[in-house]
DNA sequence: CTGTTAGCGCATTCAT
DNA sequence: ATGAATGCGCTAACAG
């Protein structure tokens, strides 16, 4: 549907018999600009319902005042967190959010980026898709001079600005908490191989264990696909170790949740032959009549309007240093366990 | 930060010594091109990397390939859904999608319909704000020929177009299930009495207790905020009664789950001293050890798809009588219970 | 098959 | 204090 016909300001300079330029002034309240005359501009504009052309500013500006957000999946909860946060801080700065989701598909996450720079965002914040390894399409943004803000899922390189979880700092919390507990024998459920979080994860996991002087057995760690059968599969390789461990780290609540109700089928108790910390926090947990010891607040709307307060301060300021921020996590304990 | 420098027909024009018209037809595929000047064009236009800056496009042709989407929380199970399957129908047919959520702020709402209408996006999908009652912002966008569907929180009146859930038959469904499980006295715990959609449930639940020949009390009627203490307060009102109901219809999940909590300070056991069926169908009650009987689910997903359809349909092909969509929910019965 | 030109709405520079 | 003129990048009407 084509827009049918608006006012503009040549409309309004015409029916006052002035040039344009007067009127564009007097709407900006331009100091040269009489009294009387901005008066009357601003009052036919009132009448008209005169409202500027956003379009056309933002291609004779050659900037539109908006930034793009690509991330995975909109639809969890981590992610709508960030751009709740995302949109907040933008909003307060007058910039528009446009959304893109890249559903972990690579070909769908460069034709998101190629959309954004075509549309002249004035800056990018990603979430990458699990798959991505190749980082030029992002390069590629540096040339339009858009800048790229990523956050949770991040470019290993320092090159880059990034905002993530601290991995070290919470899981250093959450294992220190189950050794309090004293379980010395904790195994780890890690999401998929792939993902940098899951290597990252376990790393800081073995440094850990060795800092805490505990035993570290390669056995303890397992990988899951996130699906209640791929927990399945992880905790069974656990469980069915000579030695199992007394307490799991996994990767987020729903894993834990998805582990619990298939220990129910083994006669394995929550909280009793096995413990539980994880990562997410969701607020669910705390409806659980048995739930997991703890969970560990990764703050995804603190990350998101992080992820913004940098993207805008390189808009307004231009290149800076990359920045690599670490959001601290909480550990967050459940009832009395 | 300022776009650097970058590619433009008229410098590829230039370096090929040809006019900017056959650089535009070129990269169009032109007929009436001879296929060499088209293969010079196309393959300097690689080497360059050029890509045609879209806020130019949209500003001559008056249409911006965007959607705006307002709605409140972003961070809500239902909007969050709703989104993706907005997104989802959008990015198919080449649209953007650009959000804004009012917070249920009515000053918000406004504002960010006003950004939108003067971006020129062209058309806007809109959840309304809890508050809402005056209209104007939303017919002003008619003048613009900016087409609007509403979801979800949509206005009474039928000049509008609309997609929502089916309360009646929803509602027929939830009852009928209590009343095959032996209910008789089946109370409802609403949401706040000043939005629509709980005058709609009280309306509806009268109707159909009615026609299933139950007695109407109206003191089986409370509202709540959707808080813990204000489902606290609802349940009190509802439980103290001479003859309290045995079954319970509440307007979301979560207010069950808190409902539940409460209830166990009081020594009253779901699930056999009271029964709960309730909107949303969220995922989580399904770990639970004893859930709720049964949920009705909405198809967040779905709602914001067709939306978007219509939307879509209504920015291809002008002006059409107003629709009015429901879309029905179905009744997921938790467990045997 | 290709070139020339106008114009979308606005901010802005240069004149006056 | 105001006006005239320019141009952002692109498409399309018109001209050859």
């Amino acid at each position: 549907m084509l827009n049918k016909k608006v006012p503009t300001i040549k409309e309004i300079a015409k029916k006052l018999n002035i040039s344009v330029s007067t009127v564009s002034r007097a709407l900006h309240d331009h100091p040269s600009i009489g009294l009387s005359t901005r008066e009357r501009v601003k009052n036919l504009a009132a009448e008209l319902g005169y409202e500027p052309n956003q379009t056309a500013i933002f291609f004779k500006q050659g900037r539109t005042h908006t930034i793009g957000v690509v991330l995975p999946f909109l639809i969890e909860d981590f992610f709508a967190g960030a751009i709740s946060g995302i949109e907040e801080i933008a909003k307060a700065q007058k910039y528009n959010v446009l959304i893109g989701q890249s559903n972990d598909d690579i070909e769908r996450e460069k034709d998101i980026i190629t959309a954004m720079k075509n549309q002249r965002v004035d800056g990018i914040i990603v979430s990458m898709s699990k798959h991505t390894k190749n980082l030029d399409h992002f390069k590629a943004l540096e040339k339009y001079g858009i800048p790229v803000v990523f956050f949770d899922r991040v470019p290993s390189s320092s090159d880059f600005n990034k905002v993530a979880f601290d991995m070290p700092q919470g899981t250093y919390e959450a294992i220190s908490f189950l050794m309090e507990k004293g379980h010395r024998r904790i195994g780890i459920i890690n999401g998929p191989k792939e993902m940098k979080s899951s290597k990252e994860r376990t790393d800081t996991y073995m440094s850990v264990m060795q800092k805490k002087r505990l035993k570290i057995d390669l056995q303890l760690v397992a990988y899951c696909d996130l699906t209640p059968d791929g927990t399945a599969t992880a905790l069974e390789s656990l469980m069915s170790l000579k030695q199992p461990p007394t307490a799991i780290l996994a990767v987020h609540d729903y894993v834990v949740l998805d582990a619990i109700q298939y220990l129910k089928t083994k006669k394995i108790r929550n909280n009793k032959d096995i413990f539980f910390v994880s990562y997410a926090n969701l607020p669910i947990t705390k409806y659980l009549e048995n739930p997991p010891m703890a969970s560990i607040e990764q703050y995804p709307t603190r990350q998101g309007a992080k992820a913004a307060e940098i993207l805008l301060s390189l808009i307004d300021n231009g290149d800076q240093p990359p920045q690599n921020i670490l959001i601290e996590g909480t550990l967050v304990v459940h009832k009395k366990s």
